[in-house]
RNA sequence: UCCCCGAUAGCUCAAUGGUAGAGCAACCGGCUGUUAACCGGUUUGUUGUAGGUUCGAGUCCUACUCGGGGAGCCA
């Protein structure tokens, strides 16, 4: 008897097959005849197989009989057609094995009605609903993607430090590593002394590997990191994590618009794949959290991103007749409402915004001939807003070296950083892109909280 | 971090400053190739925490905690 999936089981191909399945019960019927019907699910897909328990199992009436929400079983059975509706298949069981019961007195989960922020509270529990189930494979799906597009591009999967000693680009608020007792910290001069500390400096979690990923691009081409991502910023939104996953591509000899091209085919396979892989997820998210999900993802696959400069963005807002919170002014930085107003109202579609005012964007994008704005890029979409920041990187080294000092950093903290500009310096490019803000937009989900397992927030790190 | 709103049974929510309730779940019984099964009955409370006003506070006031919506920061 080969152990199998509810997916498998579910499958027409797989009647008159005996299988095995294990997972945990979802709901028990009881029929007439005094046999049962349990909806079994293992996480192998969204749907349950439904089993039948007839009273002649020995343990029917001592056992059977009692399972309910989220008690563990294997099943042995048969499958065969369903004769009922809602189901291709069903398995007629030949033999039930309880492994865990669950007390519905004070199982969390129940079958109808909890809110997320309710689930939430119980994210170890979490995965056994339909909705964490469904967000986890797709996630699980869009993650496949992310290797799969780059590797067959023939990009290099490189791994970034977790742990940096570089302040780095201003990225917001960094976590502190350390092992100094915070009781007793050693001190000189009245302040604490991080030379006696682990890495003998401070040292920080990182907020972006873009840095370490210019060094191997600049060296072996195109390569990408996807890993997970730190910010200490206190964000208390629905679209910030302050740990969150980030892909980030570094191409060389990429200009901006090689970028763009790169970043419209990358979120189009994201898409296509979990579409074509996750169909009955989507539908689900379609169905009961977001109408809209389907038809969305749809048009952003089908049609052409916009391009649009920063300053014909503002030239459309100003003319739009339309009044802010925020007055539309050159030089100003776009607020959500401006964004939302482009991609939503006036566009309704998926824009790249790119060449910004040099003051909004930090030192290491390229300059433009215009001296007033650089190679920067933001991508859009309709409902989520910016799922894509990146630029041209600055590759002259005279230069960067103003830009740094007109941002208030010190060249020669970043020594490393010049040297790939002073040696073999190359044109490069890259982008990074928010791994929960994709399973957003795909599923429709409000709450970024609810598209990552276990979600970091201010105040929040349980589980 | 700022503005607004909220926290009542295991869950989702009611309750003019005057005896704290419903639906679902659970439990007991009935019926049934069922599909969020159905029908009848039973049980369920330190009203987020700490103070205050009042004869009397779930309700009014203050602080705090956590959550939600919006904003900022960004991915």
């Amino acid at each position: 008897m080969d152990r199998t999936t509810v997916a498998l089981a579910r499958k027409e191909e797989s009647i008159g097959k005996k299988v095995r399945l294990q997972g945990w019960v979802r709901t028990r019927r009881d029929s007439k005849g005094g046999f049962s019907f349990l909806e079994l699910n293992d996480g192998s897909c969204f749907g349950n197989v439904q089993i039948v328990a007839d009273a002649n199992l020995s343990n029917y009436e001592s056992e059977v009989k009692k399972l309910a929400v989220g008690c563990s079983v294997t099943v042995e059975g048969e499958v065969l057609k369903s004769p009922a509706k809602g189901q291709a298949t069903e398995v007629k069981a030949s033999s039930v094995i309880v492994h865990g019961w669950c007390d519905a007195e004070t199982y969390p989960i129940q079958k109808k009605g909890a809110s997320f922020e309710f689930l939430r509270t119980v994210a170890h529990l979490r995965t056994r609903t339909n909705t964490f189930g469904a967000v986890a494979r797709v996630r699980n799906c869009v993650s496949n993607s992310i290797h799969q597009f780059f590797q067959e591009q023939g990009f290099l999967y490189i791994h970034a430090p977790i742990i940096t000693a570089s302040d780095c680009e201003g990225a917001g608020e960094m976590f502190r590593v350390t092992t100094i007792d915070p009781a007793k910290p050693p001190l000189l001069d009245g302040k604490v002394d991080y030379s006696h500390d682990f890495y003998g400096k401070p040292t920080y979690l990182t907020v972006s590997g873009q840095l370490q990923g210019e060094i191997f691009a600049c060296g072996m081409g195109k390569v990408y990191t996807f890993g997970p991502t730190f910010r200490a910023e206190n964000s208390n939104t629905a679209r910030h994590l302050s740990e969150f996953w980030m892909i980030e591509p570094e191409m060389a000899f990429y200009d901006l618009y090689d970028n763009m091209t790169l970043a419209e085919a990358f979120i189009k396979r994201l898409i296509a794949d979990a579409l074509a892989k996750c169909p009955e997820d989507m539908a689900f998210f379609a169905e009961r959290i977001d109408k809209e999900c389907l038809k969305r993802a749809e048009s952003v696959l089908k049609t052409s991103f916009l391009r649009v400069t920063y300053t014909e963005a503002i030239d459309i807002l100003l003319k739009s007749g339309k009044t802010f919170e925020y007055p539309v002014k050159w030089g100003m930085d776009l607020q959500s409402e401006h964004e939302r107003f482009l991609t939503e109202q006036h566009f309704k579609n998926t824009v790249i915004l790119h060449d910004y005012p040099r003051t909004l964007k930090p030192f290491y994008m390229r300059v433009n001939d215009d001296g007033k704005t650089v190679r920067a890029m933001d991508v859009l979409v309709p409902g989520v807003g910016e799922i894509i920041g990146g630029s041209q990187r600055e590759e002259r080294l005279a230069v960067l070296e103003e830009r740094m000092r007109e941002t208030g950093l010190d060249p020669t903290h970043y020594w490393w950083y010049l040297d790939l500009r002073r040696y073999g310096t190359v044109p490069h490019s890259g982008f990074g892109l928010g791994l929960e803000r994709v399973l957003l937009f795909l599923t429709g989900m409000a709450n970024i909280r609810d598209v990552i397992p276990f979600p970091r927030t201010p105040k929040s790190a349980e589980f």
